[in-house]
RNA sequence: GGGCGCUUAGCUCAGUUGGUUCAGAGCGUCUGCCUUACAAGCAGAGGGUCGGGGGUUCGACUCCCUCAGCGCCCACCA
């Protein structure tokens, strides 16, 4: 035999896939058959893969390569995203690092930076798709910023701002001081952070209090000049240069003397007034806030309510502006340090204490965010979440696993508006023109612009000069929830054929994370502007954790180069260890052994396959035990055929692989082969090789779309097949299971369960495989057909029926059918009285607790005939076992 | 603080409307084998009473309550 005892995957991945694009495979054109479209969630354009990426991808490529096989016109559309904020922050540091600041560039100068970095770095992910075997259409490759999806996103953007669902204002917002720029609320992670929480002393202007104060009052006063102060307990005494006011619970006993009057803000010296409102929680603290209209978000809502001024004393970058009038120009996280040893300095520090809360971080440049006041572009969203929730609460967008129906809702029942701009340069350009006189206009095209300027200012001597377009850009997911309809052109030009064909989309595979960001948005703008459902069905997949169960990540290095992966195991050995370990929607624990067990399946089959390209057929009678196998074998495939289909259409595609790997290994393999394997050296007759290879032909199809490098491999060589043909579209048909095969699958249990207790007993014995031994049944089953299996299987001699069996005989039983093997002087007449007690125990215990049931009167009135009967079944089977085995305990102890 | 989910063999997980001899799978473990496709393999074996407690029921891994532990999402307590 030629070939190697191991697959080699190197030298097979690249040149089927070679093929595949050179006879066009992948590629898909709308025709008479039913659509099966899936839109990749498309990765950052200058990104690598990881993990995430692999686990992601393999799912879609398995769900459209099945699709395909079915018969279905799959296209599974590839394509890369902006990532506007992330893509800035790499071209930002790249220009660093070459002494050059973005500040000192200008927009178009920028953007060509960035479009170079765009251009050097994009695509390399979709290449390594290709490495993991991904069959996208790859003439359909698309990027959030090219033409149409560019063109897409502006005009959704004047159709909202025209409709009324975009507004302009000043509002407060999530800024984050590293990137400049306004955030969504979704962008903001909150985590706990260990700080500190600062008393301090604001003292009353005038140190004038109020007369017969009632009970519970506490007034606090200098040690020395008796002056009263009131405390105040912050975690950010950086902000006390933006109080413009302190606020005190109406109900609050401890404070009431503070009703009225003033207080002066420290270190800063302004004075402020005492307000009340029963936002202010008495327990917290002293029950005294300050309020810092222009840095937090609730002081903002009072500030609001009382007509406060606000003062905002941070540049964008988060350190202290001119407006602070103290340690201007210092960093916020500076200052907070500086001004504690300032406070305490100048009495006004009463206490520090340890303190845990909550902050929230940007999504990208983890810097701590600052609320900030600002001028932004928001998108209404109530219209959006009335649309977007029915759909899939009733099901018509199926959600797997089903539990996210719950988040989406809440999300939806409680969502916000959406923050849209973001004062990036890297991303479509917000198409507001602002008209020299104030006002702006918003249109597609500049020209257009021009012509609603000159018509709203009656001023036609205006001219592109007199515009200034706005500076901001659009949120990356403002584009990205175009992305199943866009892909298709059908923002531009609804009506086109494609469009019509391939959306909606049929699956949506993505990872929990980005159902807000992503998922809720896109079914949003899949009603607004299709008046239909995005996508049939989203399939959330888990996060990739590592064997610990820690989230992979670069900082603890715990998460492996996919690539160094396939290298090791070969694609399909990886994409094996990803889908044993992931259930849908439950974090995958990966682990290196599980792409072990992959390139094993994989050895595996190839050495199948070496086994039977390795006989040579000849013309012979067939086998009883090859007629057998046969017959048993094309059951058993109908059967695991109907379960993979099933566990496909509930997205149970882990159970589905696990099912094939077994179909393969232990049924196909370890059973089906070695029945039919002619002896050593002799050759196979005609109609078990034909029968063997087609099985081997639907084995490997219903691999392919897990496997799909290996199976194309011996696809082609188990028949002669001309030039383009490739499993890849070679049609998966295979019967429904009939009556009839349920019936020869079970036969065959028992068959092997005889099997199975002639070779225990061999081991047992330790008896040579080459040593020839006997059964004798004891009993009623019907064994013709596959005598000449059992004897082949369990190297078996002769197969009597007796009602006696031989003396020193080891026996076992299979149902209610008691078999011996005689064994003449080796029998270990203890051993086997140990063990047939043990048996009986255990069957007795089994009897009772049958019997027992069967006393009830209650059971056998209540339950179903049906339920009743079967235990009637159980209890007359256990007696007779139980008899049997008494018998041959008798006769041992005899 | 609110909501959701999880807890079944050493590990990772199945267990569909409560009832088939149902307590399962893969991996790992143990025993014996280099048997002429495969030692990255073959044959066989052991292993859990289904997180704790209570309840409903003729019958509970499955339904209800409760406690404990874990995880996730959301939330403006400084």
């Amino acid at each position: 035999m030629e070939l190697a005892s191991k697959y080699a995957p190197e030298s097979v991945e690249g040149k089927w896939y070679k093929y595949w694009l050179e006879h066009d495979l992948f590629s898909s054109k709308p025709d008479g058959r039913e659509p099966y479209t899936v839109v990749i969630p498309p990765p950052n354009v200058t990104g690598v893969l990881h993990m995430g990426h692999m686990l992601n991808e393999t799912i879609q490529d398995i769900l459209v390569r099945r699709a395909r096989m079915e018969g279905k016109n799959a296209c599974w559309v590839p394509g890369t995203d902006h990532a506007s904020i992330a893509t800035e922050a790499k071209v930002v540091n790249r220009l660093a690092a070459q002494g050059i600041r973005k500040a000192d560039l200008t927009r178009e100068e920028f953007l060509k930076h960035a479009w170079a970095w765009t251009d050097e770095h994009g695509g390399i992910i979709l290449k390594q798709l290709q490495k993991l075997g991904a069959s996208c259409d790859w003439n359909r490759t698309a990027f959030t910023m090219d033409e149409k999806r560019s063109e897409s996103v502006i005009k959704v953007f004047v159709d909202l701002y025209n409709k009324g669902l975009i507004y302009r204002g000043v509002r407060m917002v999530n800024w984050d001081p590293k990137a400049k720029t306004a955030l969504s609320d979704e962008e903001v992670i909150y985590k706990e952070e260990h700080s500190k929480l600062y008393y301090l002393r604001y003292y009353v202007e005038g140190g004038q209090i109020p007369e017969n104060l009632p009970e519970g009052c506490v007034v606090h006063r200098d040690e020395k000049t008796g002056k009263p102060y009131a405390v105040v307990a912050t975690t950010r005494p950086e902000t006390i240069m933006g109080d413009t006011a302190m606020c005190i619970n109406p109900n609050d006993p401890k404070n009431v003397w503070l009703k009225g009057s003033k207080v002066i803000v420290p270190l800063v010296g302004r004075v402020i007034p005492v307000i009340e409102d029963d936002y202010v929680d008495i327990e917290f603290g002293t029950g005294c806030l300050k309020v810092t209209p222009a840095h937090d978000v609730n002081d903002y809502m009072l500030g609001e309510k009382y007509n406060l001024t606000s003062i905002d004393i941070f540049n964008d970058d988060g350190t202290l502006s001119e407006a602070a009038g103290l340690y201007v120009g210092m960093d916020r996280f500076d200052v907070r340090k500086q001004i504690e040893g300032d406070l305490a300095e100048a009495g006004l520090l009463e206490k520090v204490e340890a303190y845990t809360n909550k902050v929230g971080f940007s999504e990208r440049t983890d810097v701590p965010i600052e609320p900030k006041l600002s001028m932004q572009w928001f998108l209404k969203m109530k219209h959006f979440a009335d649309l977007a929730l029915p759909p899939v609460m009733n099901d018509e967008i199926k959600f797997y696993p089903t539990k996210y129906k719950n988040t989406y809702r809440h999300w939806l029942e409680n969502i916000k508006d959406w923050c849209i701009s973001r004062q990036l340069w890297w991303g479509h350009r917000i198409p507001a023109y602002y008209l020299p006189k104030g006002g702006f206009v918003v249109a597609e095209t500049a020209e257009e612009a021009l012509r609603m300027a000159q018509e709203k200012t009656g001023d036609t001597t205006l001219t592109l000069n007199d515009l200034r377009q706005d500076d901001d850009a659009l949120d990356t997911w403002f584009s990205s929830w175009l992305w199943p309809i866009s892909l298709f052109d059908g923002i531009l030009d609804p009506d086109n054929a494609e469009f019509k064909y391939y959306y909606p989309t049929s699956d949506l595979v993505t990872g929990p994370d980005i159902i807000f960001f992503w998922v809720a948005r896109m079914i949003m703008a899949g009603y607004e502007y299709t008046g239909k459902m995005p996508f049939r069905n989203v399939y959330f997949t888990g996060i990739v954790r590592d064997k610990l169960g820690r989230k992979m990540s670069k900082s603890l290095g715990n998460s492996p180069d996919p690539l160094d992966l396939i290298q090791q195991y070969g694609a399909d050995g990886v994409r094996m260890g990803m889908m044993l370990s992931a259930p849908a929607g439950n974090d995958i624990l990966f682990d290196e052994a599980l792409c072990e067990q992959g390139r094993n399946f994989c050895n595996k089959i190839w050495n199948a396959f070496r086994l039977v390209k390795g006989w040579e057929t000849a013309e012979a009678e067939q086998p009883q035990a090859a007629k057998t196998a046969i017959r048993w074998f094309d059951a058993q495939l109908r059967k695991s055929a109907a379960d993979i289909a099933g566990m496909f259409k509930r997205y149970r595609l882990s159970e589905a692989l696990m099912e094939i790997y077994r179909l393969f290994w232990d049924e196909f393999s370890s059973w089906y082969l070695e029945m039919v394997k002619p002896a050593y050296g002799a050759p196979i007759d005609r109609a078990t090789y034909d029968a063997t290879i087609a099985f081997f032909d639907t084995l490997l199809k219903l691999l392919h779309p897990f496997m799909p490098f290996i199976t194309e491999e011996l696809w082609q060589h188990i028949f002669d097949r001309k030039d383009g043909e490739s499993i890849m579209v070679s049609p998966m048909t295979i019967a429904e299971p009939t009556a009839a095969d349920s019936e020869i699958l079970g036969a065959m249990e028992n068959v092997k369960s005889i099997i199975a207790g002639v070779r225990a007993i061999r081991n047992q014995k330790n008896l040579p495989l080459k040593e020839s031994l006997d059964v004798e049944v004891l009993g009623d089953m019907p064994l013709t057909d596959y005598e000449s299996t059992i004897q082949k299987m369990a190297n078996v001699g002769s197969i009597r029926r007796v009602t006696t069996k031989s003396e020193g005989a080891s026996c076992f039983m299979v149902g209610t059918i008691e078999f011996a093997v005689p064994l003449g002087a080796l029998i270990d007449v203890n051993a086997e009285i140990v063990k047939i007690e043990g048996e009986l125990a255990h069957l007795t215990a089994f009897l009772g607790g049958i019997k027992k049931k069967l006393a009830n009167a209650k059971f056998v009135a209540n339950a179903p005939a049906q339920v009743v009967e079967l235990e009637r079944k159980k209890e007359s089977d256990t007696e007779s076992k139980i008899a049997s085995l008494q018998e041959a305990l008798a006769a041992l102890k005899k």
